[in-house]
DNA sequence: ATCGATGCAAAGGGTTTGCAGGAGC
DNA sequence: GCTCCTGCAAACCCTTTGCATCGAT
C-alpha cells in the first residue's frame, strides 16, 4: 500500500491550534464562524476535511451532543464529559481512571479497543435555576 | 399547565413492542422497515414522532454511534455499549455499577444528573479477522 | 364531536463530495 | 510539475414538520 504524503496547510493548522486553545468543545460551524474573522476565504467543506483527517490521525476526537450536532475536542488527557440537556453546555471531567473503569467491564477479550466515551447527562446548575 | 391527554395508538405499540424484542438497538430506519412488513401503511415520519414520545416519557433511550446516526434501546437494566467502529455492530456490556462510577467521577453536587452514557468504540472480533 | 395520531411529502440542517483552481514541496 | 489541499456549491441523508385525514375516547 502506498503511503499518501502530508502537505502543510495554513487551514489546517489553524483549526488544530483553534481546537487547541479551547475547552468548550465547539462543532464544525463553530469553527468555520471563528476561523473566518482571521480567514475570511474559509470554507467550510475545508473545516470539516480537516477535521476528519486531524481524527484519523488520533490529534482530534469527536462526540455527539444531545443537541445530535459533532462537537469536536483535542485528544490530550483522560476526560470524561458533563452535557447538560438543556443548554448543551459540554464540562469535562479530568482525570478519570478509564484503566480501572474498562477492567471492571470484562469485555470480551477479542474486541479491540480504540477509546472510551464516558457522558454523563443532565442538567447544569444555571439550567436547572431557570427551571 | 394543562396535560395532554395520550391515545392509544397501534403503530407506537408495534413500534415499542419491536424496541423490546430487539437486543440489537435498531435506527428508526431499521424499525420502519421491519414493522412495514406487518403494516405496509406506517410512515417513517410517525416512527420517528413515537420513538421521540417514547423518550420522553422515559421508556426509550437514544445513543448516537460511530455512524452518526441514532440507534434506539428499549430503557431496562444498567448496561454500556461496545460499538464497532467498523461495522457499527453495538454490543451491550450488562450490569455496569454505574452507582459506584458516578461516584468515583466526583461530579459537581449543583449538575442534576439524568442518565450516564458509557461507551467503548473498538473493533469486534469478527471485523478485526478481516483487517 | 373533539382533539391526538397518522400518512404523505416537502422542508430542514448538519455533513459530504465533485470539480476546477491554488498551494506545498 | 506533480499532487495534495482548498473554495464553492450542489448533493446527501437522517430527521423534523405542515397539513389534511383518520381514529380513540
Amino acid at each position: 500500500m502506498i503511503e499518501k504524503q502530508i502537505r502543510y496547510s495554513k487551514q489546517r493548522e489553524m483549526i488544530y491550534n483553534y481546537l487547541c486553545s479551547r475547552k468548550d468543545h465547539p462543532s464544525a460551524e463553530k469553527i468555520y464562524e471563528e476561523l473566518r474573522k482571521k480567514m475570511p476565504t474559509l470554507s467550510l467543506g475545508t473545516v470539516y476535511r480537516n477535521l476528519k483527517f486531524l481524527q484519523d490521525q488520533g490529534k482530534v476526537r469527536s462526540l455527539t451532543s444531545t443537541d445530535g450536532i459533532e462537537h469536536f475536542d483535542p485528544l490530550c488527557c483522560n476526560h470524561a464529559h458533563l452535557i447538560c440537556k438543556e443548554c448543551g453546555k459540554i464540562i469535562d471531567i479530568e482525570n478519570v481512571d478509564y484503566e480501572s473503569l474498562v477492567k471492571s467491564l470484562n469485555i470480551e477479550s477479542d474486541f479491540v479497543l480504540d477509546k472510551v466515551d464516558l457522558s454523563i447527562i443532565g442538567i447544569c446548575k444555571k439550567c436547572n435555576e431557570k427551571l
